[in-house]
DNA sequence: TAAAAATACTCCATAGGTATTTTAT
DNA sequence: ATAAAATACCTATGGAGTATTTTTA
């Protein structure tokens, strides 16, 4: 199982359909197919029910993948962008905020941030 | 990217050494340097300083990408158990525990349910 | 009969192996 | 001189494409 294995995996369970998930992907249905199957083999589950005039339905396996499918796909989008960001030497804040900061606190300080602190 | 090269990644941040790193692996020393090089590539930034006779350092932009690669390779690891178990007709809990309940109370309802909840 | 996924195959890209080179200590 | 990573090159696996088959509604 490999990140593309997860996109592919998204990609069809998003449309329901191989073909158009495939055309969405960028790639053919037979591939689609194939890396499908080589999951769901990895797996030892179905993640579709699907067939020839039958609609694809996500199985009870798939449904507990799709979470997961997303946070990793997602996470490493974001491991990409911090670390790229990294190397040009700019840097990742993460911070937490009280209910006692108001909005309009938060809004300003963030307005003086990106001006580059100059209070 | 995907999830083989965070797995060589990890393996190389943890030895500081490739020809370690890549026994570890259970492959050669060359191709690990190769995925390396492609993840550095895609990244746009060293993730390690190195050379012969130097010692292997993480890089900053190397740190950063560190949480990120254990994230994902966990992620994964937890999701293909998850979705098995599922596959087998089982399922994944998760629950927040109040401080109000006592870990006798906890470990007392755990063992319970181990047993099938035949209370 | 039509639509959709599966299968068969071919080709190419990429991962991994072996041999060798380079270089900092 | 040594040790370690990089490079060169070869091989094989696997991912993608095209053509075709299968199947069920």
């Amino acid at each position: 199982m490999d990140l593309r294995h997860l996109r592919y995996f998204l990609a069809v369970a998003d449309e329901r359909h191989f073909r158009r998930a495939a055309e969405r992907l960028g790639i053919t249905q037979p591939p689609l197919s194939a890396r499908i199957q080589e999951l769901e083999r990895e797996l030892g589950v179905a993640l579709f029910e699907r067939g020839p005039g039958q609609p694809v339905r996500v199985t009870d396996a798939g449904r507990r993948l799709l979470p997961w499918a997303r946070e990793l796909t997602e996470g490493a989008e974001r491991a990409r962008t911090e670390v790229r960001r990294a190397g040009r030497g700019g840097t990742t804040v993460r911070f937490g905020v009280e209910p006692a900061v108001t909005a309009h606190l938060l809004a300003d300080t963030v307005r003086r941030f990106r001006g580059g602190w100059r209070t």
